[in-house]
DNA sequence: TTGAAAGCGGTACCAA
DNA sequence: TTGGTACCGCTTTCAA
């Protein structure tokens, strides 16, 4: 059906050699032959079947990218800077979504690996350091983006953590925030690293976090607002009750609104709020969020950069971690200072 | 450096035919002989290199989706739906983002062809169906979803653009606006059918659109905001001044609410507003906004469910043209006849 | 039940 | 400058 590098060939009465070096520009071919050929590959709309030189040259310009939801738009830019500077490369992108559940990113994994991608870019819904060992037997190199694991030395792309967690509280301390509780996400390293960098800005101020003021969502992203929600009326119902809440991320901000409108109180007058990962909707909501921007889309390009050097580099480097500096973007749901 | 099947026939003293056979669950193999190949195949973490097989067998077992944005919410969704549908039946998807360029997206495509993906899901950012007859001279499945193309008989799976405008603009009507303006999007059919259903509805009324009620967005989803914005500020400008607005997509309406804002006047009691795309965020939103949900979703399960169908089945079907129902969602943005 | 041989569409190597 | 040959990892066919 499709058109090969035989049928060519064949036409013009050359080698498929011959063929295969017009395709690939080697310079020696003469002028003339490289015309006819090139000029019958335009006529037949020939394509060369990448499958077919993967298997010989053992390169597929295929990268994986793995992550746990791709409707949460930090994994979406992500996957945007990935595929711009892939797009350059000649390198496809085959997706994976685990769903933020860790035995279907195995299976997903599985079939990436199956596929013989030259590098791997995942953002893991995994608790435990086992599936990238079976990565690294392959010698596949691959990068971490945003979620990191203790005692995996690997290739790392994202925001310092704990600067995030530091900044937002930081921030709301100096908006006048005396009591300022924390909605922390799940046991991974974005959360717990945000988690640290509140109790260290605290303890910069000779501040303790108070008793319960520390709120564990229920799940990670995918529910966030849910869990945010149930969260904050926790919080609510603490006595002294706290004036500025920091949260894990947007939608779980988002929730914690929700809870504190439903609850008849004022944002940021009765309670300040500080998200993470400026979602593209934050300024327009009813009380525009403040959020850390984690700059989801050079997160991702470095990943994409990182990766092709990994993959071009034979012999595996020592590992690299690529921390993207956080910023805070101020807007009315902190802002208590202002008048 | 990966496993081959030669080396588990090897390890066994077997041949790779009969390994094969046992990966395949071929019957004709000994139980005893069964066994043990399986078992080395687990102890040597054996993954078959599905390059090598497509191209003895003609199929990847991949699947291509070409959208305009990935960010998009819409598109992200329908990405989810279409992984999900995949993932049970082996396949993988191959995702490229043409950034709403149409050029982009006819390199877009030449890299996907090149990796002979069995079957592919496009959202196009064309004008033309030049890419189309391409695709089709390849005898390659394809489905089309969101934006069709009048003169194409494709498969196509997407929301009623009509209807939606139908819906959006009766709603206001009942609502008891007199005067409603529409900012439109770029030429695609998703904004036409929009167009077109919104002037029924007026027509069904006995009205017509206004002088200058009908306001061409600059741009297509891209900077929605933007381009909302812009356009209500041409509306606002009009005399009588339209009490009601259908807007093309939700960011062209958050758009257009923050330029009433900034007008000094007020949603919905001044002007109301309804939106489409129902986005996460929607409820969240200073006065929250109005929309018709288009099930992006189940878009991407059809879409996914079609393609495997068209593979499977040779013989290129008759086109399947499958309209998801819209459903309008009413919020606060446009009630103005609570109380 | 098992396996030898051919071949999928390319590339690499070396000889003509 | 050109092309013959071997081979990438797997499946298919058919004979043993």
């Amino acid at each position: 059906m499709a058109v090969r590098l035989k049928d060519i060939a064949q036409d013009l009465g050359v080698s498929v050699v011959t063929v295969s070096k017009v395709l690939r520009n080697h310079s020696d071919i003469s002028a003339e032959t490289r015309e006819r050929v090139l000029k019958r590959m335009k006529e037949l709309n020939y394509r060369p079947n990448l499958a077919a030189r993967a298997l010989v040259t053992g390169r597929t310009c295929t990268m994986g990218l793995v992550v746990p939801d791709l409707v949460h738009p930090f994994f979406a830019e992500v996957a945007k800077g990935v595929s711009k500077v892939l797009r350059k490369m000649g390198y496809s992108l085959l997706i994976a979504s685990s769903e933020e559940d860790a035995q279907l990113e195995q299976q997903e994994l599985e079939q990436v690996l199956a596929r013989r991608v030259d590098a791997l870019i995942i953002a893991s819904a995994q608790f435990t350091v086992e599936s990238f060992r079976r990565i690294e037997e392959q010698k596949l190199p691959y990068v971490l983006i945003d979620r990191q694991f203790s005692g995996l030395a690997a290739n790392f792309i994202g925001v310092d953590d704990e600067a995030v967690g530091a900044i937002a509280t930081e921030h709301l301390l100096e908006q006048g925030c005396k009591n300022i509780a924390h909605i922390r996400g799940p046991e991974v390293s974005t959360s717990l690293g945000r988690l640290e960098g509140y109790r260290i800005a605290l303890h910069r101020h000779g501040l303790c976090p108070a008793a319960g003021a520390i709120v564990i969502g229920r799940t990670g992203d995918e529910t966030g607002e849910v869990s945010g929600y149930e969260a904050m009326q926790k919080i609510l119902a603490l006595w002294p009750r706290p004036d500025g809440v920091f949260c894990y991320n947007d939608p779980v901000a988002l929730g914690a609104m929700r809870a504190i409108f439903d609850a008849g109180l004022r944002v940021p007058q009765d309670i300040a709020i500080v998200g993470c990962g400026n979602l593209n909707y934050d300024a327009l909501l009813r009380v525009p969020l403040s959020s850390v921007d984690q700059d989801s889309l050079a997160i991702g390009e470095r990943a994409g950069e990182l990766a092709l050097e990994l993959i071009d580099s034979k012999g595996p480097l020592r590992p690299k971690s690529i921390m993207v500096e956080p910023k805070l973007i101020v807007r009315e749901s902190s802002l208590r200072t202002q008048h």
